[in-house]
Order: structure tokens, then C-alpha cells, then sequence
DNA sequence: TATCATTTTTACCGTTTGGTCAAATCTTCT
DNA sequence: AGAAGATTTGACCAAACGGTAAAAATGATA
């Protein structure tokens, strides 16, 4: 793939914007969100996304020099919503408070921000074509950074030895479920299309797992 | 969506086999497996799946009547992967065993199975369009009925109460993570393309998480 | 080996898609 | 008001795509 998320911030050329550049700027990545999301980068047209954005396919076209130009708009912005969460965990706080507080931010982003959650997934699950910089340095570094405050937990005996970083992949996985996979808990919990009231009993789920204790003892294998 | 697998399953006009539709068959399904599951739907053309099938484009469509046919064909084989693991929890076993040997279950599926794993991420990202209705009937009554059997598990007092729907989708987001987000866990763990070295330590860490006590006592929040 | 069905290929078609271009329209500012 | 720049539109294009038709080649079978 050509460019990347890291190289495109790069190449702005810097120009002041007007109000209609950043109000039609908004309202494509608005639309093309909704659109690249739920169709994922080769399902998107961009006549789809430009009739989203109530506007004409050369219009939407002045404003983003071709497809793939939004798709890595969207990405960059994500990528922010995507690391807020983490970067917030501190060695300062005890393990429970700040495993806690850290899985409630990850739910609370895959409520708040399905769609983004969503072309986040689609992207990786295409093999990361465009952040797949980002992942190896800027991310990797800052799950290093974290997993050794979660290392100091494991060897201060607050927490059970484990590897960290999977700790965080665990972390990542259940909560992200819920907006990527958001269809198949509808259907297996019987709700109707939009509902998203699910979100209370999960996170209750995810205490018990990750703060408490799940199996009874005495009852192990 | 016009078809759905169900429907699929029963449009076969059943004729004898030759050894040739056999082996193109498969020869396609497996190309398309490749190509489907790495690109999406609609990131995959005829062309390349005819390519990675080692066979021209007019020839596939002699075997399959088109794009759609072919996909519903893997996903059609792929539900019976995903549900295995499943099927397999008894209410007679001690709950830590059985949540145990379903969850290496389903670990063992994201291993040997990662192209059908994230063929069915793309089906669900995408709205389910296809499985929709597996999995509101199918798959929802097995969800019931095993969710019945953790539920007298909780009610014996052998499992921390919770909702044990949730508890499966906690085992399905961390172990098929494995398989649909191999790329970024890799790069953040820092190993190689082919690399699927860490599913070890997977294992070790769900059973930590599920099975054991992740917090340690007197450390709670 | 001759026959018939199956398989494969070549050439092609209509549509969709990403993208361009130049003219027309609207804003902004003097 | 009117010039200058910014924005919008309609007409268009080449390539890619899913798919078709018919002839050619191959395989099975008697």
C-alpha cells in the first residue's frame, strides 16, 4: 500500500480553511464513516459516500483527492479515540482500580464510537494496510510502557502472573466485541436492530472476569 | 440480501459427481477461502480467486454461478467449525472443566482454522447479511441451552453469578482475537509475518483469566 | 476407436467504479 | 457593484468487474 496514516499527516500542505472547506470537510468523514464502516474500504463507492454526505461525487472529490485519501483521514482520527483509554493507565493507582477504570474507558469508547470500532477491525482484519506503521512503533511503545507497570503488579504480588500484554489483548478483545460483533449479540440476545442496551450486563460481565473471581473454589479443574 | 446459507443448502439439484468437479470444487473453495477472508467480500474478485485457483475466470463460473454462490458455500462449512466447540459443553462436567476444555476449544479452532475465523469477522462486520438468520435461530438455541446449563452452575453456587451469555461472548472475543487481529498482535508483540508463536502464552492467559483469580486478594478496588 | 458428455478456453458484453475536466455558479472582499 | 477566488455541477472516460456464449479440447465409455 502507498501511503500510510503517518506519511498523509505528513503531506498537508497547509493552507487556511474556510468555513465551507471545514464544514464539507466534516460532513464527508461524517458519511464516509457510516459508509467505509458497515461496507468496509472495498464495499464503500464513493458515489454511496458522496449521496451520504448530500453532495455530488466531484464535489466530495474537491475536497479529498481520491478514495483512499478519506479512508486514512478516517484512520488518523481514530487512531487518537483508540489510544485515549490506554494512555490513561497509571503505576500510580492499585491494579483493580486502574484494570477497572481502564476496561470501563475501552467500553465506554466501543459505545460511544461503534463506527469507528468497526473500520478500526476492518482495517486490521485486511492485515493493517495503512496503520500497520503505526502499530509497530507508536502502539507497540506504548503497550510496552504499560505492560511494565502491569509486570511491577504481577511481581509486587498484586497481581496473577501472567503476560501482560495478553492481559491487554484480553482487555481489547471483549470489550471491542461489543461494537464490532454488536449484530451477532443482538441476535443471540434477541434484541431488535438498534438496541445497544446490552452494554450494563457486559460491563457487569467484565468485572466479574477480569476483577473477580469466575469459577468458585473448589469447584476448579 | 437475496440468498442466505440455509436457503442454499437446500437449492442443490443433487447429481452425481465427477472426480474433475471434485477436485475444481475444492481446488476453488479453498482459493476462495484465501481470498475472501483476507480481502472481504467485496474486496475479492473473480479474477483473483480464478488466479489463486490456478484457473481461468469462465472456468470457475462453470462450477460455481457466481461470486455470492461461492462465499455462501464457505460460510456454509464454516458455521459447522465455528459451532463445534460448542456443542461439545456438558452440564455433567465441573464447570472449570468444561469452560477449560471450551475454551481451548475454540483456541484450537482460531489455530487451525484463522481464514475461516476472520471469513466470519467479514460476515459479521458487515451486518451478517448472509448468516443472519443462523444466527438468530441456530445458533441462538444453542446459546439458550447451554447458557441454561452455566446457569445451574451459577445457581449451585460453582460459578460467580453473572450473565451467561456474556460469559460466552467473553470466551469467543478472546479467543477468535487470536485468529482476526493476528496482524496487530504480532506487530505488537513484535514478531514475524508467519509467526503464530504466541498462542501458548494465549492459553496460559485465558486460563488465568477464567479459571483462576486475576486481581489478588486484598488488592480489589 | 468412435461417441457422447464434460471440461476448458477465447472472445466478448454491460455495468459499476474511481476519477477527470471545463464550464457554471456561488462567496467573499474591495 | 464587480473582480477574484472558491465551490459546485454535468458530461465524460478508462479500467475493472461480474458474468455470458459458443466453440474447442479433453475425458469417459462402449
Amino acid at each position: 500500500m502507498a501511503d500510510t496514516v503517518t506519511e498523509a499527516a505528513t503531506t498537508t500542505p497547509a493552507r487556511a480553511k474556510t468555513r465551507i472547506q471545514r464544514e464539507n470537510e466534516t460532513r464527508i468523514l461524517r458519511a464516509a464513516l457510516e459508509v467505509f464502516s458497515e461496507k468496509g474500504f472495498h464495499g464503500a463507492t464513493l458515489d454511496r459516500i458522496a449521496g451520504a454526505a448530500d453532495m455530488s461525487k466531484p464535489n466530495l472529490l474537491y475536497y479529498f483527492k481520491n478514495k483512499e485519501e478519506i479512508h486514512i483521514a478516517l484512520l488518523t482520527d481514530l487512531l487518537d479515540i483508540w489510544l485515549a483509554p490506554l494512555r490513561e493507565i497509571s503505576g500510580d493507582g492499585r491494579p483493580a482500580d486502574e484494570i477497572g477504570s481502564y476496561i470501563r474507558r475501552k467500553l465506554d469508547s466501543s459505545r460511544a464510537f461503534p463506527r469507528e470500532s468497526r473500520l478500526f477491525a476492518n482495517e486490521i482484519l485486511a492485515g493493517a494496510p495503512h496503520i500497520g506503521d503505526f502499530l509497530q512503533t507508536e502502539l507497540k511503545q506504548l503497550v510496552d510502557e504499560k505492560a511494565a507497570i502491569l509486570q511491577g503488579w504481577i511481581d509486587a504480588g498484586q497481581l496473577a502472573p501472567c503476560d501482560p500484554r495478553h492481559l491487554l489483548f484480553a482487555i481489547w478483545s471483549t470489550t471491542q466485541h461489543y461494537a464490532d460483533f454488536s449484530v451477532q449479540v443482538r441476535h443471540v440476545l434477541g434484541l431488535t436492530p438498534g438496541d445497544v442496551s446490552y452494554y450494563d450486563e457486559a460491563a457487569r460481565m467484565l468485572d466479574t472476569l477480569f476483577l473477580g473471581r469466575l469459577v468458585a473454589p473448589g469447584t476448579e479443574g
